[in-house]
DNA sequence: TCAAAAGTGTTTGTTGTACACCCATGG
DNA sequence: CCATGGGTGTACAACAAACACTTTTGA
């Protein structure tokens, strides 16, 4: 039996805010709530931990069985613990957010879900304090991408260096010169080309690259 | 009743990493468990969280009782979640750091509790995840410094510069340019003197500055 | 042939870094 | 009178920001 009976317990949810990158612009999963309280109001993707996971494999778990996805960068965003932050009873939620290649899920497991992508700054009033979970992933998003490269993760794997400026764009809600993007890009070494040319943007067509993470992690190493 | 009744409940603690800066050296504050599992091994400071509380308020409980102090600031690391993370039963933790004039903590308030001041690059194994929420803590704590005047949490209202200097050269661990170093402050122009001069750590003495606060609060405003 | 997106360097300003000497005072 | 920490400015390098034209090709 256990050591500490005299203190409460509580539910613990993992709400996580799913990023994807559509037509130019960041959006976030939302779907209606499957249970009671506020059955139907718009909500983040979650779920609640279970006696046999860890709270961080719990949100992946999530993320897994909502998404049918395996590949996705994922970190925490921190706990919300207000007393009435939901409407139902008690529930700490820990928060995290979430990176996917939109263009990887697929329509049928979205719908299996009733989910749907929201464009970051259309989203509606959504169950509890979701939406200040949106707002602090964001700002952490943004201040992470400035210097480490999680981008990748919302993009396919080959893309032109004007579909990557507009994705640095549209996070950091600004625009930027096309010039001194490219040769920051070229300086550091990790975007190298494939080789292939995408006709579909224009008719000259533009050279597709991939992000070189294993020589991004090597540097790294070496930067110790 | 309950509307999540199928769920499992979790004991919640918070673990506080309090940071306080002695005799040119980071220190936190460590004492032993007073319950069993593991009553006597060094810990941070730490409490269950209470039904009518908010996590948030939880920790700034702990640390008032513990520390006796009202002023301190405190901004949370994250929550740990690993299934064995306590070697008692079940908790899921959420970490906070907190920094305090260590000079305005009293001893007669520190021994009440055990509690001593261990050099950050001195910590011992302690009970259960507590090493590894200093570590991240630590990390936080030289990145924030590096663009927010926390650093005044810790030292006394009115400081030398060559005081402050060593605080942040302790923070980083790596020795800074005293003139670099001074320019930056009078530049940002929220380092203000008080006209007083400290004789105690030359001959000549050093003028004593304080951080404007309302100055750098101002400051952000209207940068927004 | 022209519209539409791709691609490419240089200049200028700002910020960070390295560096060495005189000052004031108590003992 | 001298040892000790306090206080000050300048030159150079690195990085960030502004800026405009040529290329390719499908329609």
């Amino acid at each position: 039996m256990g050591y500490y009976q005299e203190h409460p317990k509580f539910y613990i949810s993992t709400d996580c805010i799913i990023f994807g990158y559509i037509n130019g612009k960041l959006h976030v999963l939302i779907r209606p709530r499957d249970m009671e309280p506020g059955k139907g109001e718009l909500s983040l993707m979650g779920g609640f931990v279970d006696d046999d996971e860890s709270v961080d494999n719990a949100a992946k778990r999530v993320v897994k069985e909502l998404t049918g996805l395996e590949n996705f960068y994922i970190e925490q965003v921190g706990a919300f613990g207000n007393v009435d932050r939901d409407p139902g009873e008690r529930v700490v939620s820990i928060c995290y957010y979430v990176l996917i290649k939109a263009l990887e899920y697929d329509e049928v497991q979205r719908n299996k879900f009733n989910a749907q992508w929201i464009e970051i700054d259309k989203i509606p009033k959504l169950y509890g304090d979701h939406n200040l979970m949106i707002e602090k992933a964001h700002k952490i998003l943004q201040e992470k991408l400035s210097w480490n490269p999680i981008a990748f993760y919302l993009i396919p794997e080959k893309f032109t260096l004007t579909q990557l400026q507009v994705l640095y764009e549209t996070i950091y809600g600004e625009a930027l010169d096309k010039r001194n993007f490219r040769k920051k890009l070229t300086e550091e070494n990790h975007i190298v080309t494939t080789g292939e040319i995408d006709k579909t943007t224009s008719k000259r067509g533009a050279t597709l690259f991939r992000f070189d993470f294993d020589g991004y992690n090597k540097d790294r190493i070496f930067k110790l």
